[in-house]
DNA sequence: ATCAAGTTTCAGTATTTTTTGAAAACTCGA
DNA sequence: TCGAGTTTTCAAAAAATACTGAAACTTGAT
């Protein structure tokens, strides 16, 4: 296979990728492009090289850059600004996971603590089963917080090691 | 806080935080649903909880079935179907991450080793880009992979035990 | 202060995804 | 075999999401 063909491929794999884990297309694709590049790229390369309008690109360029996982390189001499992305993988889960943890598991976790506190009496099953389900959810959930705060701070290498050993 | 409240809030919540990871609302809603409730529904209760259409209902429920999270059964002397839902959270994050496992990281595994075969010299800073990315990428995916299956095959009292231990 | 290069915004449009509802298909007792 | 009760399918409609392109804005050199 070609390199043109292979970086094709894996431009849109990525992006198909990305959308069954709720990231659009096209800032999959754009994280995509600027992971194979080596060199920082303009709006305007990556306009051309994906087809996108520069409303689109910017757009998502900014967001990605909210996400940290790109950033803006300005270069000696020149007016247009150029971007880069983070090319250590171990790096971008870490800030991945960092991110999604803060915007979705802990308020989930704080939404679990004011609906566990239900009104009304565990005899009524109903009751029951809700604020067993929710308890259940939470200690799990917990405990996914912990786990994950640590791997937030974990070198890859000790990270690695540290499973394969305790996993088998 | 009232019960009728506290599982209104629930199931629309689960429904929010399903469409971040690639879950369509509704099929979240139902799980939702189901996982508070006492005793298995039909889809005319499903229907009339959730204010959805019958077809709405059946095509996301069978989905549920499909992943395994919720599960047909017959009572007797009824004409009717009745679905419930796994309770126990810790299986039902297993049959999530084996599910997803075999859906995209699997898939996206044979791909990298099909990219990472590419034409072309590694002194082109190009190609060594690539190739360094893709292997990146591979090797922290065949971790993930592993890991996942321990993790599968796991007692959540052991996962528990043994990840408070060797983390911290 | 002006201008040109470059960036950002956002209303309107296009695309994708989800939902509906009615018809078809199925199931089983009489 | 019939038919009432129930489930499934799927074309069309609605809703949600993403994309475009042109105007507004910003920046910095002259």
């Amino acid at each position: 296979m070609k390199l043109i063909e292979a970086r094709q491929q894996f431009i849109s794999s990525w992006g198909a990728f990305g959308t069954h884990w709720g990231i659009n297309r096209t800032m999959a694709q754009i994280h995509a492009l600027l992971l194979i590049s080596p060199d920082p790229l303009t709006q305007d390369d990556i306009m051309e090289q994906l087809n996108i309008s520069r409303g689109n690109t910017n757009m998502n360029i900014r967001e990605l850059i909210n996400w940290g996982l790109v950033e803006r390189v300005l270069l000696s001499g020149e007016r247009k600004e150029y971007f880069t992305a983070e090319k250590d993988i171990w790096k971008v889960v870490k800030r991945i996971v960092k991110e999604r943890k803060k915007r979705e598991l802990e308020p989930m976790l704080q939404l679990l603590d004011k609906l566990e506190a239900v009104e009304g009496d565990k005899r009524d099953k109903n009751v029951k089963t809700f604020v067993d389900t929710v308890s259940g959810i939470k200690k799990l959930g917990r405990q996914a917080d912990k786990t994950l705060d640590i791997m937030i701070k974990a070198e890859e290498s000790w990270f690695i090691g540290s499973l394969m050993k305790i996993f088998k």
